[in-house]
DNA sequence: GATAAACCTAGCGGATTAGCAGGATTTTTC
DNA sequence: GAAAAATCCTGCTAATCCGCTAGGTTTATC
């Protein structure tokens, strides 16, 4: 029930563009230095994260990335769902269709549960935005404890 | 940021161990059969559920297993972090010393993210205990709708 | 035209997952 | 006491995923 790299990495460097958003876009190399992510590895989020329509990128020498929309319009459960498929703790096949078979007998209490739990789950990413993020790190970095907690 | 079928498969035996608790021992095979677990797997999941001290077991013939606290004492969380091991979506280092260094510009930040995630999620998985799912189970079965939604 | 960047495809070592095999041990039952 | 029923234990394996690297192609800027 954790996060891989790719989730992880990917919420950080949507954050790194967020920080750094301004008239220019931003190269992936320097997104990979400041979070200290490879620069090859983070080339294949960006990929997902542009088929996905996250992000838009630039071509060309000067180019680079921005975010495709506002950071307040961007939540960590957007980016965690591109980079590591459907956030749910079992499958809830229930949504499907409705009757299909239960081969085990708790399935049927077991599968309302894990619905509720995955749209707990979901809310929560949901309800944090880049913004927020942004705001959060601009407020320590102010109060002169950054790099500390 | 799913489970995998040890989470799930466990959570599900540990259910028919609740429902089906009364003065016998419950014979890992039935458990297996009826929840359509592959025995020789259960048999790993239960050692390290045993070994957390959430089931008794008893050997011989006629043995089986037990929960070792009433339903309403143990919580999918419980549960869960041992098999899958911590539920946390990124290490939450911050807890341990403090002054660590942040590789990554947007760690501080993040790491607090992290940790409010982290937290919010066990809180729900604590807060659905057996019990809860056994009556959910009994509700559903005696409205006559068991293996449909 | 040189350079800087995004884009694309492929591969690879290691870890984890899900499960199988085969026995050893303990207890009950006949 | 023998057989059976169950837990316990150790190790193997095929498949998959993860994190990362490699090496090139295309597109834009200077």
């Amino acid at each position: 029930m954790r996060l891989s790299t790719k989730g992880r990495y990917g919420v950080h460097a949507m954050f790194d563009l967020a920080m750094h958003s301004g008239d220019a876009a931003i190269a992936l190399k320097s997104v990979a230095q400041r979070e200290n992510i490879s620069e090859k590895y983070l080339e294949h989020l960006f990929a997902n994260l542009k088929k996905a329509g996250l992000i838009h990128s630039v071509r060309g020498a000067q180019g680079g990335y921005r975010l495709a929309r506002p950071p307040e319009e961007i939540t960590l459960g957007d980016i965690i769902r591109v980079l590591e498929g459907p956030v749910a703790p079992a499958e809830c096949k229930a949504e499907a269709g409705g009757n299909e078979d239960c081969h085990s007998s708790s399935s049927c209490a077991m599968r309302s549960i894990w619905c509720r739990i995955r749209d707990e789950i979901n809310s929560i990413l949901d309800n944090i935005t880049l913004a927020e993020v942004v705001e959060e790190q601009r407020k320590r970095s102010g109060q002169g404890y950054m790099f500390h907690i």
